[in-house]
DNA sequence: TATGAATGAGTATTCATTCAT
DNA sequence: TATGAATGAATACTCATTCAT
């Protein structure tokens, strides 16, 4: 039955997302993400081997999905312009529905996890900022985008996409989507200042 | 003595702010902050009755000796995209001097938190939201921004600072200050794009 | 193994019937009962999730026991005068031997328990008394005894058994338990006074 | 100033009576005691010792003050059967006006005390016990009561007593005051039973 | 005499982890 | 493979008592 084993690891990662969202990593209880996944405590550490791990493969699994997700969405053919907004416009549709996920990466990466987990996280966490800033060092070779450091304007974008959509995931009914949209394309791309 | 009192309440809350800020709320123990302080563990309950109190009195304060500090170092009669540059330089140079503070606004306002010290430290955090809305609209106002949403563009610019900076923090020897700063400034008033 | 487990649970409540018999509810110590029934401190919030809760299942147990042994050593066919002897001899008799919870039952009905736990050993208190109310009911229907308030006299019975109970218990080499017996019946029945 | 210092050890003995009675000895605090004496917990230290004298003290004023009430109140000269009843009713009356002394000695003579004042307290005590069974004797000697053992009937009028009284006190709302005189009265004189 | 800030030993409770079944 | 009863180390918080002023 590896279908059926599968399905039970699946599963407990789904609940797992939900209950270290909801809650951080240290506030998060073994007995919860058991309960809301509906199988015994014992089988969480069957499936891994402590909280951390578990962690680790909830935050790794959830990223790589988003980031396959990115890819599967990104059409490289239009002009640049367009391309870059495409690609906002993507990351800031999945970061909403995959708040599970994202709210953890902006939130837990505190300390009192394991080192050895704690490196494994960083590394997915690295591998989506290197994606952003691929995307960047293109537009400046295109000579759309000025030559600012790469790595540091990734993190200006990814900053600006975790403040604002956290701040939508807050309260969904103050501002809208395409306003949340609008207002990061505009300032990353134009800046906030005319003329 | 009161002056040797009010010492030592300073002393918790320096102590509490090297603690929380190196841990997080939750996995900062009393135990250690007393230790820091060099008091007993009951010396701690005698000033602050719960640990959520203590944090919310070391963010409190922390925060609002910050903003402090930035009015004091506004000056206000240059040129508006003078003046701007000034604010972000002198907000990233006290979020990188009050580092204690700033890394527990950033990180620690997840769950688990009484909910009545919660709302306290929330408001806080709306004063320093609102401080820089305040700058955004008058920018707008002398025609200087664009007609962005003001609430969001203050996340916007409190999301690449914070980011900024922490990521400076974890390494410091990897950027400069002057590249974050610039880095920022550009950004913020100009935009990725060029022409 | 099912019954493994229910015999640690009947293990623990064993041990703190002796503990807070010998202790009452405040100055027991979870520590103590832990190591009483032999098992480690967890285990006692495993299966009773707070030191209220387990007072509260030791006394409702014991207090059902005894009543249950009550009714099995009532006859009922008896004349009434002996009837009522008999319940007395058998209150007496199961008082003294189950002195763990009936210690309990007297003394530490105080605050500082949980209000929902305080209603639930309130209400076997009731049972427990409504009882005799009716055993004392049943004999004003018969004649034997005078019109007096059944809810009155049936704490006066409690009230005295206990008093002479605990003061046997506290030297039982003092008087036996038939001159108590005795004393006991031949107040309630004929009072003090002779002629 | 010996006056002032003697009426500032009487409020101190007066709040302790009130706290003590409402929590019990253990859960009484210090702290509260002061507040309600309206001095500095260090005054109560300053007068008594520790908590486990002041209690003692506490007692042993109350109990002493009761029994000096009884004795202005008793009224030798009259028919045996209403000197009886005068008691009665002079106990019961004192046992109401003195809730918290007469709580504290139904309620709190359990452990956790010093011995030492443990046995100061169970000396007043025997004194107040004393003081019924010399009462009963003499009603034996006048030929008025059965020739029981004194020092059990004795225990049993007191245990009748704190019962019904602490019933009363529980819920003023529920008897009046000569229902309980009188039901004490009857069953301890003339029994439940009739004819 | 009176104060109240400071102390630290003592306690209920939590929860990740283990392991017999 | 899966379970869930059992564990015990870890921790926030309490409160009688002390003592410098």
């Amino acid at each position: 039955m590896a279908k059926n084993h599968e399905q039970k690891k699946e599963k407990i990662i789904e609940a797992a997302g939900i209950v270290f969202s909801k809650k951080g990593f240290h506030q998060a209880k073994m007995d919860e993400i058991a309960e809301m996944a509906k199988v015994a405590k014992g089988t969480l550490y069957y499936n891994y081997s402590s909280k951390s791990k578990l962690f680790a493969a909830t935050v790794t699994q959830g990223l790589n999905r988003i980031m396959e997700a990115i890819e599967e969405n990104i059409e490289s053919d239009l002009p640049f312009q367009e391309h870059f907004h495409g690609i906002l416009s993507t990351l800031i549709r999945l970061y909403i529905s995959n708040s599970e996920v994202t709210r953890i990466y902006a939130n837990e990466m505190s300390s009192g996890i394991d080192d050895e987990v704690l490196v494994e996280i960083k590394n997915v966490r690295k591998k989506f900022n290197a994606f952003i800033e691929t995307q960047l060092k293109l537009g400046q070779e295109k000579g759309y985008f000025r030559p600012l450091p790469p790595h540091l304007s990734a993190m200006a974008v990814i900053g600006i996409i975790d403040t604002l959509c956290s701040h939508y995931l807050e309260d969904p009914e103050h501002d809208t989507l395409e306003e949340i949209t609008d207002t990061v394309y505009t300032i990353l791309s134009k800046g906030l200042a005319q003329i």
